[in-house]
DNA sequence: TGTTGCACATTCAAAGCATAAAATGCAACA
DNA sequence: TGTTGCATTTTATGCTTTGAATGTGCAACA
């Protein structure tokens, strides 16, 4: 008898313990008084669900003390509450990402061939035939494999080519400042003020404090903000894009903290240039700045080998 | 009983007819003298495919008289040498890509809902699960429908929006002058070679004769091409992505076919430029045509109105 | 020596059932 | 009146079997 009869059939993908993360971050956010009544309706319009996984999700927070269930009444916000998902054990991930990211690794380090069966892949990660295709649409959309003609699949030169981290910055050179430029243009003051709050706050301590993943995502946010500022989608998509990609590459690259000051700096210029309406000098600085920090990337170079 | 009961499975994607195509276009291109002897493995290595689906294609060929087959010995090429593979009743493009035209048809035409379910789709469509899974992977990465956090899928507005198009135009005027600008640019002299017979084959006549979807490909070969001379993957990437969406708001700007003239005569334009190796002259011609064409669009607003 | 032709192995898609997760309707309650 | 709590319906995925399409090794042949 095989080891798979014996085992129960593997759970679907559930939104509620994400939900739960993505909840605790809104209360985070919100800063409401103990006590307040958090209707279920109101979450799941807040996230575009139904009412049944944002009860699961709250009979989980309840467990952990983090909301107050009341018969009959529904759920209270309690004491507790934690800045952060992480901080009570909540994932914002789910369980793909993660695989999606050592997958790359894999590959990176030539652990995974140049071409693999779609059979191995599932074995190798232990995946159900709907989350590799998954995966592989979405790795395929990214470039860096692509399904061969007949059976399996062949990984790209893209991830292991040395000079592609510059290649994803010439490519934002191209698109950013014009994005800064485009009629449609339009900065919501809201989005500028927590643009600027975050930077601030990597100034004064955050860049030593935070981990490689905040510094990225802050940066990510940061460009990507700006980008869809522009009101046009296009922009956004392919700077989404590209940006995925470079999340494989950079994490090497994100050894070096000092270069982050000056980085953050500049963006704090640009903010400061846009909310003036000086959008020409705003895209020119967003040209230099990327300039600049291509330049900074050669200087490290030696640390970016593997 | 069920209808579905008394069907066959459905076949599975089949390469050997869309290989059977592809052949086709080969011997045209190579123009072979007539009885040169056709390898199988030759073919095989060219596609990337073993020798089975070759064998198979390449039997379906001998049956329409372009290849004969003498036992043992191989195929050979025939008298018979069709310029294109419709002439023989051979599609290059697989079905799943005919049902993505419709889809988008649909929605463009509001036959089909913002909001979706998978199995509505599957039932409307006539798809299996994975080739849903295919396409709405395809579409989601092209950013005009995304899945929703529990069940079913949301198209977005970009494919409605009426400016839609003129941003596709403002997201290349970005890339394309910037990507003949790059470092790495190097324009194969058989590419422009190619490029330059195209256009002038549009130019004594073609323009009138050729259908619609011709036209389009055409302009997408000519500056994919020229992205692809860049030798940065991610110019490339950028350009095919948004050129996929726009073939979808494109073909009703196609019925003035006027404007072709003098499109053809700035491509040739560009490509002397670069051949000559002056590529910021070039870069600006770049930036003047896609503006021009952005201009001529607006002309012809009317038309586009659905 | 290189290619064909064929048999056999491998790989993956289709279909259908069972079932978990999410959406929804409705009575009970505050 | 609006919200909760629960039951029911809808939706999509996991699992398995089956078989077709593709890949590959090897003897026969030119």
């Amino acid at each position: 008898m095989t080891r798979k009869h014996d085992l129960p059939a593997r759970r679907r993908s559930d939104i509620s313990s994400v939900l739960a993360a993505r909840i605790v971050q809104y209360l985070a956010a919100e800063k409401l008084p103990v006590g307040t009544h958090v209707p279920t309706q109101n979450l799941a319009d807040r996230f575009a669900v139904s009412r049944s996984p944002v009860n699961e999700a709250l009979e989980l927070l309840s467990k952990k003390g983090l909301v107050i269930h009341r018969q009959n009444k529904g759920y209270f916000t309690s004491a507790i509450a934690p800045e952060t998902p992480e901080h009570v054990g909540l994932a914002l991930e789910d369980t793909l990402s993660s695989v999606y990211f050592r997958i790359a690794e894999d590959r990176l380090s030539g652990r995974l061939d140049g071409q693999v069966s779609e059979n191995l892949l599932r074995q190798t990660y232990d995946l159900t035939r709907s989350q590799l295709n998954q995966l592989l649409g979405r790795i395929a959309q990214e470039g860096w494999a692509e399904r061969r003609p007949g059976y399996g699949w062949t990984f790209s030169t893209i991830l292991t080519t040395p000079e592609a981290l510059e290649q994803t910055y010439r490519l934002r050179m191209a698109i950013e400042p014009a994005a800064l430029l485009e009629p449609t243009f339009q900065l919501g003051r809201e989005a500028a003020a927590q643009c600027r709050a975050t930077e601030q706050w990597f100034l004064s301590g955050g860049i030593e404090t935070a981990s490689a993943d905040t510094l990225y995502e802050r940066g990510v946010r940061f460009h990507e903000t700006l980008a869809a500022a522009s009101r046009n989608p296009f922009f956004l998509d392919a700077l989404r894009r590209v940006n995925r990609v470079r999340r494989l590459l950079a994490y090497r690259s994100m050894l070096d903290r000092q270069r982050y000051y000056s980085q953050t700096r500049e963006h704090l210029h640009i903010l400061d240039l846009l909310l003036r309406d000086r959008n020409e000098e705003a895209s020119a600085a967003m040209a230099r700045h990327l300039r600049s920090v291509v330049k900074n990337l050669k200087k490290i170079k030696p640390l970016l080998k593997v």
